[in-house]
RNA sequence: GCGGAAUUGGUGAAGUGGUUAACACACCGGAUUGUGGCUCCGGCAUGCGUGGGUUCGACCCCCACAUUUCGCC
């Protein structure tokens, strides 16, 4: 079961430090939380995922019904035990994958009605249904199902959405078991600060366990209206409760969202990047594909910690990449998640001493100020 | 030595007497935010073996040479 302990308010900002105890484990938010959609962060052993020091892991609720099947999941005992991850485990509710997998839909008050992309069946996600889905898999933080509208869907539209939201958090709620999990609803309203306050301040009316900010960094939304999101969500939150913005995602957004209060963040970028070719580091994204590493016998960075930057230097993980040999896939993916994990470490440390506006000014200069490359 | 065939970018190659030489791979860049790991978007032959000729115009027709290849002696 997780709990969680708020521990302090950033001076200057609406930045957070807490706690997070599970099973005997303790995690400090702001925290990053990488992806593993089937089941497995892509191309790590859950050892790999701990040596980054990544606390919770994602699983999802769209993919693991299709595939195997959350009974056979329930059957082995739970994803833990199946996937061998001792750690906590967060769930999507499969909105998300209603809105950027599956086509054609059919949403209605009920549920969504839409194809598996693998075999053609009709399927019939609900509520209540992806609210069991996940308590069969066993995870240990569930999302309530979710419409999750594109950026540039009208206002019209945003409102009835958010209503219907609202609504389906209710009765995901209401077959909510809630024995060893804990119960998130996500706020939605698009950019538009009533209808997230609205979406915001009804949630909280029904006292979840935790909040997510969805909808965001969707479509090609752009940073100025996805901040704006963060800030009209977390403003009618309360304090004592996790705030987790959904896919995100970027070093910068990571930095701006913690500024905006949030604690939890998870994204597919490090893993996805890694299997492009791509590292992250404190002055900018890579590109090991580039012809200029060729020769380049340094790490990808000389003071990271992690297992790829201890050993193998850009010029070896370039050539995996180019050969497509998938450890070339994994050191980077090792890498990326462990600049990510490493990356909350020092905001943590920046809301410690209340300096995480001095915070976000170097790490904008180091990030992409070109001079320093 | 004689006869035939071929010669287009890094590679495999398409191509027509008439504006910017198709496509693929490779290569060089870029993208990627609640993950379809083999994805998407760009760039990449001032030149079609070499030298002449025919033509208003030739990668495409003609001649010579070079190279490769096949067959025969």
């Amino acid at each position: 079961m997780v709990t969680f302990e708020l521990q302090k308010t950033e001076k200057n900002t609406k930045a957070r430090l807490g706690k997070i105890f599970y099973n005997g484990q303790v995690y400090e938010t702001p925290m990053f939380m990488p992806v593993g959609t089937q089941a497995t962060v892509k191309t790590l052993s859950p050892e790999e995922v701990k040596e980054t020091k990544a606390g919770i892991i994602l699983a999802n609720t769209y993919h693991l019904w299709l595939r195997p099947g959350d009974e056979i999941v329930a059957l082995a005992g739970g994803l833990h035990k199946f996937m061998n991850y001792d750690g906590p485990i967060l769930t999507d509710s499969g909105g998300f994958q209603v809105f950027s997998l599956a086509n054609p839909k059919d949403i209605t008050e009920e549920g969504v009605h839409f194809k598996n992309q693998y075999n053609g069946d009709s399927l019939f996600l609900t509520p209540e249904k992806s609210i069991q889905i996940q308590e069969n898999l066993g995870s240990d933080i569930i999302m309530s199902f979710d419409e999750c509208p594109p950026a540039s869907a009208s206002y019209e539209y945003l409102k009835q959405s958010v209503e219907r939201t609202l609504r389906w958090a209710k009765r995901g709620k209401d077959v909510f078991k809630g024995k060893d999990a804990l119960l998130f609803g996500i706020v939605q309203g698009g950019a538009y600060k009533d209808l997230r306050k609205m979406s915001a301040q009804e949630l909280v009316k029904m006292n979840f366990d935790g909040y997510s900010i969805g909808g965001v960094a969707n479509d090609h939304e752009s940073k100025e209206d996805m901040y704006k999101a963060f800030d009209y969500s977390t403003d009618y939150l309360p304090e004592d409760k996790l705030r987790y913005a959904m896919g995100i995602g970027e070093p910068i957004d990571l930095v701006e969202g913690v500024i905006r209060g949030i604690d939890l963040f998870d994204c597919v970028s490090p893993t996805r990047l890694a299997r492009h070719g791509h590292a992250l580091t404190k002055y900018g994204k890579i590109n090991l594909k580039n012809a200029k590493y060729k020769t380049d016998f340094t790490p990808i960075s000389e003071d990271c910690d992690c297992y790829a930057c201890k050993h193998y230097t850009k010029a070896y993980i370039k050539h995996l990449i180019n050969a497509e040999e998938t450890f070339g896939a994994r050191l980077l993916s090792i890498h990326n998640i462990r600049y990510l994990v490493h990356l909350m470490e020092e905001i943590r440390e920046a809301i410690k001493n209340d300096t995480i506006l001095e915070f976000r000014e170097q790490f904008i200069k180091d990030y992409y100020d070109k001079d320093n490359k």
